[in-house]
DNA sequence: TCCTTTCATTAAACCGGTTTAATGATATGG
DNA sequence: CCATATCATTAAACCGGTTTAATGAAAGGA
């Protein structure tokens, strides 16, 4: 490959000079600058993305990372990747999708400044190693999700109120008449599982439910399928205990287990179970059968506005916290309804 | 941030032997090198990514390039991405998504060679300019589907075999007794609209059918959406003709629009209508009222393949050109039937 | 004991750009 | 007509690493 110093020697100029034609940040004569380009066309020339990163101090990369060591992309990832980069596209920048484990990244030999700009986090753990990690070098962060709350004054973020949320969509179940509660949450040591138990908590107890008519399973292991996850604990569980009435899914594919197992249990949805799920955007909801009852999160602007919020902290030097809360609707399809027989409570 | 000059001073050595401390490319003294991490490791050190690339002319990149403006992640790309990124981590590298347009790509400030060391093309069209693009640098190429012709024999590729595929499938809805199809085709550019166009015509001409029992819609632009093109071009198309009784989908959210179409116009699925689609490995077709008949691409594998093929390229200095096919498997479910009235064609 | 080999370490050159300070040429003003 | 401001251009320093050739010390051989 031609280098800057090919180019300027062919067409008579110094390096400089060819240095400031493509960068344009410094007037070069309109002569000079067609002779610079023919040569450069010549020699197919092209400015080296390394050694200008290097003399820039600027890739445009923006970073995703994303903890787990066989992580799958899920339809929630996949309509925040969407946000993620059309914000990236319109601000030219490219994306670098980052989800090599922990360890890996801890071995001597990785132990490097990576070539993103700035880096949004997903899924942030209550104790995140990552989160420290970034905290002493200088490229901004951005969390999808909230920290934990030691960080929670210190780092900018976005995400949906789900305490709130999940209050409130207990109550629509409490409501409907349901007293038995099997909440399949995500795994324990993301804030959005503590905070989904605390907003079911908070809306169990307010009723007045005894402890033994609800039951929150975490996620054992983020790199299992949700899929399987949702049948096999919903099968069990409603083996064990025939009053559950109503199941909490984390997401929509576990809420498809949960479907399956209701199946090969031949209980019927949602005359005998109630279904909800917090789902995404995704198109493919509608087309359970039932269609599925649950709470869009906004996955894609969720994407845009940690994106947006990313590219503020690295263009302005601003050092200002930033939150970001998404809203999120309930849409109510035909997954739940009042339980068969209600005698009024447990 | 500290630079290497700091940590060689701090420790009282040199660069280069600091430099081979964290690279391992020298033996150093167990001495030396205690005291050089421990001297990095007060300063906050780490090898700055650029320089280190720069020196290296390597990243440990790979690009995935995507084309289309308002480009959005389907269920494929979704699987495919996963393929990618599986092997991607298996070998260390990290994944950078590009879905830059090509306008913006080929403005002047822009002209730059990318940070990926070698990249994945996705959607090839029949006058791919990003394939001519990437032939004159000396960054390897995977393409995942077919060149154009002229290109064939110069670039390694991933595909399946879309041709036969189609025409496999579409002599199973002949068999099946259909005598009239509409064929909604992903964009007439893309190689692989040509191809499974290729392999329908085929099929439909060995069996016989006039011209005027066969219908070919190519999706106009890459930028829509599906849903919306397999919706409006079904409803269209079954008012103007109502002998359709067979329709084939480019992608399952395409088919998705087709469902919609037909609930609309109350035409029931399969009775009165059968639909097909080019699906991925997506968990939710079983979902689709009915589930939907299709076949199975293997997107993860696609990606696979591709990640493997291209890495291979890069390290070894093999210049050999493969090809590999990724076999295709059909699924039926239940959204293909025998036509209500079938008096032996047209 | 002297000479050669082996080994860790270093100074300096290099990767391919950007940027600063200096240079020379042209335009402006008194 | 000379002094000054303006402008495009350049040589050299710089970004932060890696690598080569040179150096000096310790080990091995005669």
């Amino acid at each position: 490959m031609a280098t800057i110093d090919d180019v300027a020697k062919a067409s008579g100029v110094s390096k400089g000079t060819v240095s400031s034609v493509f960068s344009k940040k410094r007037p070069i004569s309109k002569e000079v600058t067609e002779r610079v380009l023919a040569a450069a066309k010549v020699l197919n020339y092209k400015p080296n993305y390394w050694a200008r990163s290097l003399a820039n101090k600027s890739t445009r990369i923006i970073g995703l990372n994303i903890q787990g060591e066989k992580f799958k992309f899920s339809q929630f990832h996949l309509s925040l990747l969407n946000g993620v980069l059309s914000v990236c596209y319109e601000h030219g920048y490219r994306l670098l999708v980052n989800t090599l484990s922990h360890s890996y990244q801890n071995k001597l030999e990785h132990m490097v400044t990576g070539p993103a700009n700035g880096e949004i986090l997903l899924n942030p753990e209550s104790e995140d190693e990552r989160i420290i990690e970034r905290l002493s070098g200088d490229v901004p962060i951005v969390l999808i999700g909230r920290p934990s709350s030691d960080f929670e004054n210190h780092i900018s973020y976005v995400d949906n109120d789900n305490v709130s949320m999940t209050e409130q969509i207990t109550r629509y179940l409490l409501d409907l008449g349901h007293r038995n509660f099997l909440f399949l949450n995500a795994p324990k040591d993301r804030t959005v599982a503590v905070d989904r138990a605390r907003g079911f908590l908070a809306a169990v107890q307010e009723a007045g439910l005894p402890q033994s008519s609800y039951r929150i399973v975490y996620k054992p292991d983020p790199d299992n399928s949700s899929l399987d996850f949702g049948y096999e604990t919903t099968l069990k569980a409603l083996q064990a205990n025939q009053a559950i009435t109503a199941i909490i899914a984390d997401t929509d594919t576990m809420a498809l287990g949960v479907y399956k197992a209701a199946e090969s249990l031949r209980i019927n949805i949602p005359s005998q179970l109630s279904v909800f799920a917090f789902s995404d955007d995704s198109v493919f909801s509608p087309e359970f059968t039932p269609p599925l009852t649950g709470v869009r999160l906004h996955a894609e602007r969720l994407g845009r506005e940690a994106a947006v919020m990313l590219i503020e902290q690295m263009t302005g030097n601003v050092n200002t916290v930033k939150r970001t809360i998404v809203p999120t609707d309930m849409v109510i399809r035909s997954s739940c309804a009042a339980p068969i027989t209600n005698f009024g409570g447990n």
